[in-house]
DNA sequence: ACCGTCAACTTGACGGCGTCAACCTGTGTT
DNA sequence: AACACAGGTTGACGCCGTCAAGTTGACGGT
C-alpha cells in the first residue's frame, strides 16, 4: 500500500475529499454498503485507519457524507426536468427519480432505506424535496392538481420511491420484462391518481360500475 | 443467564423455536437489526452462542427465517380483506397492508429494505404476491382494472410499499400531522390512477387543460 | 445395572470490525 | 535554532460472526 503524501497544513480537506471518494467507489464496486469499512477506506485512500477520524466523527458521518452528494446530484436532476407544462414536468422529474435511483442502487439505497441516524431533515434534501414541491405548485396553479402542494408532493414522491425502493431491494419480483415501460406505467398512475383523487370527495369510494363507465367515457373524449 | 435445561434427543426443535423467538423479541425491543447480535439471541435464550448454528446456517439464514413469519402474518392480512366487492376489497388491503408496516417497522424494514440475500421469492412472500394478485384479478373481472393483473398488482404494491418504506424511513420529512390520511391518500391515489391509467392510450398523456375540464366533468357527475 | 453412542450443547480461539488514547513528525513562524 | 501545532501513526480494547474441538447426559442394547 503506498503511502500518500502528507498534507501541508491547511491541506487537510484534500484528505477529506480523497477519503469520501474512496468511501463512494468502495460503495458502487463492492454494491452494498457493508463493504464499506473504514479500515478499507483508509487502505485505498493510502492513509491509517484513525486517520479518517481526523475528518468524519465516525463511520456514520462518513456514510453520511456520501449520502449529501448523491441528494445534491437528485435535486440537480429534478430541477433539470421542471421546465415546461408542469403535469409532463412532473411526469419527467418522475422518471428521473426512478431512472437515477436504478443506476445508482446503492447509494439510493443507503440514501433512502436506512434508518435515520441524524434527526431532522438534510439540507440538501430539503432543497431536493423544494423543486418538487415547485413542479407540484405549478401543477395547482394551470389547476390540473388541487390542494397542499407539499402533500401532494409527499404522495407523488411515495409512488415513484415505492417503484424504485420495490426494483432496487427485491429484484426476484416476478417484475415484467420492459422496467422503463413499468416505471413509466407507476408514475403515470401517481400523477393520474393525484389528479382524479383532487375532485373527488374525501372518504368516499364511488362504486367500481359506476366509476368504470365514468372512466369509459372519459378516456374515449381524451383520445 | 440462568441456564437453560438441556433438550431430550429429538427435542432440538423446541431451541430452534425459542432462537427464532428470541430474535424477534430483541428486534422490536432494540428498534434496529444491528442491535440482532448471535450473542445477544444466544443470551437471551440461555444457551451460548455457537448453539445458535445447529439450527441456522448463519446470522443471515435467522434473519431470514424471522422474515418468514412477518411474510405470514402480512399474508394473513391481506386474506382477511379480500372478501366483498373488488375494488373496495382493494383499497381495504392497501390500508391493511400500510397499517401492518408501520405497525411493525423493524419488521418491515428487514423484510422490503434488506439486500436480497438469497435468489428467488421465497414461497410465503410469493403467497402474500399471489393473494394480492386474485383481488387484483377480480377488479379485472368487474372491468374496473384493465391489463394484466401481475403487472397491476406490481404497481400498486409498489405504491403503497413506497408509502409505507417512505414514513418508516424518512420520519423527518415534513409528513401531514394524520397519518392516516395520508397513507389512504395515497392507496386511493393507486387506485384511481390504476383504474384511469388501464383506459387510457400508452405513451400518451393528454394535455394538462383537456385532462383538468374532464375530470372535473367526471368528478360532479359522480359525486 | 452397566455401557457405549450420539444428539445436543460448550469452550476457546481466530480474524475483522469501529473506536480511542497516546505518541510521532514534519512544516511554517518567530 | 527553537518552537508549536496541524496532520498524521501505533497499538490496544471490546464486540462481532464463525469454527474446530471437546463435553455432557439421555437412551437402547446387553
Amino acid at each position: 500500500m503506498t503511502r500518500r503524501t502528507r498534507a501541508r497544513p491547511g491541506d487537510g480537506l484534500l484528505l477529506r475529499e480523497e477519503i469520501l471518494r474512496a468511501a463512494e467507489d468502495l460503495l458502487i464496486e463492492a454494491g452494498t454498503e457493508e463493504a464499506l469499512t473504514l479500515r478499507a477506506v483508509a487502505a485505498r485512500t493510502g492513509v491509517s485507519t484513525p486517520s479518517v477520524y481526523l475528518h468524519f466523527a465516525d463511520k456514520d458521518a462518513l456514510v453520511e457524507a456520501v449520502c449529501l452528494r448523491v441528494w445534491d446530484e437528485l435535486g440537480r436532476l429534478i430541477r433539470e426536468q421542471s421546465h415546461g407544462d408542469p403535469f409532463r414536468a412532473l411526469g419527467r422529474c418522475g422518471r428521473a427519480y426512478i431512472r437515477f435511483a436504478l443506476g445508482h442502487p446503492v447509494q439510493y439505497r443507503v440514501l433512502m432505506m436506512r434508518p435515520a441516524t441524524t434527526e431532522g431533515v438534510p439540507p440538501a434534501a430539503a432543497a431536493c424535496f423544494g423543486h418538487m414541491v415547485a413542479v407540484v405548485s405549478a401543477c395547482v396553479e394551470t389547476g390540473i392538481l388541487r390542494g397542499d402542494p407539499e402533500t401532494l408532493a409527499l404522495g407523488l414522491w411515495s409512488a415513484v420511491h415505492g417503484c424504485a425502493s420495490l426494483l432496487i431491494a427485491q429484484p426476484s419480483f416476478p417484475w415484467p420484462d420492459d422496467l422503463d415501460a413499468f416505471a413509466d406505467q407507476c408514475v403515470r398512475m401517481a400523477g393520474f391518481g393525484s389528479a382524479l383523487l383532487s375532485r373527488l370527495p374525501e372518504h368516499r369510494v364511488p362504486a367500481g360500475r359506476v366509476l368504470a363507465a365514468e372512466l369509459d367515457a372519459l378516456a374515449e373524449r381524451v383520445t
